[in-house]
DNA sequence: GACTGTGTTGCCGAAGGCGCAACGTCTGCC
DNA sequence: GGCAGACGTTGCGCCTTCGGCAACACAGTC
């Protein structure tokens, strides 16, 4: 994921022009039309002519009568149209919410996308304020208990064609391959996947799969929190509750029954 | 200018063609480009291109090598990038205040905070006697009209968790909880909840609910004064710009599939 | 007031998009 | 098995339409 400044890829100049603009705001949140022609090396006119187009459609919004362009709510319409046929997300949410608000904390759906966790879905805990808004997002397999839970289902030769390099986001971060493979072993007998401090500090996530008819591990349920919150004893509470949920929504698959 | 059938209103012909696409997939589900091209009235080749376009940058993908298309996940990144922004208060505000004017009376939004009603806003009406500023303040949720609407957006099941003792504040508080449910169902039903002195005698509060782009009740709304002003012909007369009011905050939050 | 910034619009040349038609492939039907 | 029709895909070349230029309207700032 480089950033899609110029990309020749595309077919259509102008759609892909536009899809560059909807790119930008979302990196950079509010942003005006000379910026965003900046930005695409265009022209002024060129932007604002495309920017007034995605507009006119509810993708993008403008702030006020002259002011900054940014992301609009008709891309909530299509991104609702895009998760609704992922049967997963549709027959996981109930059990989201009812575990968001057991457990009070954030709870996550990830799958494997390429080379990474991508997110499908959340449901804020009971906190109002919401810490982070994951969904779309591709995040490192090897620093977070979704993505160590999402590689224990891969079969071990398959392992080499996901991970490339194991950077380090924090000191606790696991970059050896070697120890990535003991903890995936430790993942698939216990049953779920922690993380502490491993991808950001402060942050602790606890992952459990959700299977298929067919006993995959097509993707990844969690429960996340600050790490203040999320100690040992609230861990051992979670972690039940989590893998019952997890479980529950293999079962709306169709796992179990054979 | 060939025709215009569609709905098309942009400048930049190519993208609104291709943002039609999307609104297609979003519709339909799983369409090829022979559908595509019928719909958009435009040639295969047409088609072919746009969704090309869109493909090779991740908001349309192909199911198999020469598939159909359907929408992809990238909308999921674009759209994350949007609700991290919305905030509820914030879009709410200038519906509140035109609410508040044509009511005169004093608006207000909640939502649930572990076993309570959480104001996060009020805008007053009219009247130069503000009531009370209730920002901030937690408010039972059996006894306001705002408690009703977030309690009826939860599972039957997750009822317990939330509501502990049910306090009389006046003696019209709903104190049963079989009553309360049966109030709960009204709710559901008829899209709006009443209370009238049953939290402190002489007040009246009206609310509806505020929905995410799951659906989900994830705010109330409400219009609230006394109960000397707020009789039922008032009411009658209030209830629907509340609705209306509450509804097109949830349109603003992505509410409104198809 | 001038000056600089913004977003917006008319104009005209030409880049680029689009329709055409042909191709490769797959499915189903005789 | 072969044929017919469906599909998605692609090269070609006309002409639509896009986009650069420059002027405009408006808002701050000195």
């Amino acid at each position: 994921m480089s950033n899609a400044a110029d990309s020749t890829a595309g077919g259509v100049q102008s759609v892909d022009r536009a899809i560059t603009i909807l790119d930008v705001l979302a990196r950079l949140g509010e942003v005006g039309v000379t910026e965003l022609a900046a930005e695409l090396d265009v022209h002024k006119s060129t932007a604002f002519r495309l920017v007034n187009t995605l507009e006119g459609r509810g993708l993008v919004e403008q702030t006020g009568e002259r002011g900054k362009y940014r992301l609009g709510v008709g891309l909530l319409r299509l991104a609702g149209a895009t998760t609704a046929r992922l049967d997963v997300v549709q027959e996981a949410r109930p059990i989201c919410k009812s575990l968001a608000a057991s457990t009070g904390e954030t709870v996550n759906i990830a799958v494997l996308s390429e080379s990474s966790a991508l997110y499908l879905d959340q449901v804020a805990g009971s906190s109002t304020l919401q810490p982070h808004n994951w969904v779309g997002q591709h995040i490192p397999l090897h620093a977070t208990s979704n993505g160590k839970v999402l590689l224990s289902g891969l079969a071990v030769e398959r392992l080499d064609e996901v991970l490339h390099r194991l950077p380090a986001y924090t000191a606790l971060t696991i970059t050896k391959r070697s120890a990535l493979r003991r903890e995936l072993d430790v993942v698939r007998e216990q049953g779920y996947a922690v993380a502490v401090d491993e991808l950001e500090v402060g942050l602790t996530a606890v992952a459990a799969p959700i299977h298929n008819a067919h006993g995959d591990v097509i993707a990844s349920l969690s429960v996340s929190g600050p790490t203040f919150r999320l100690g040992q004893d609230k861990l051992s509470e979670v972690i039940p509750e989590l893998r019952q949920a997890a479980e529950e929504i293999s079962h709306r698959l169709g796992w179990g029954h054979r």
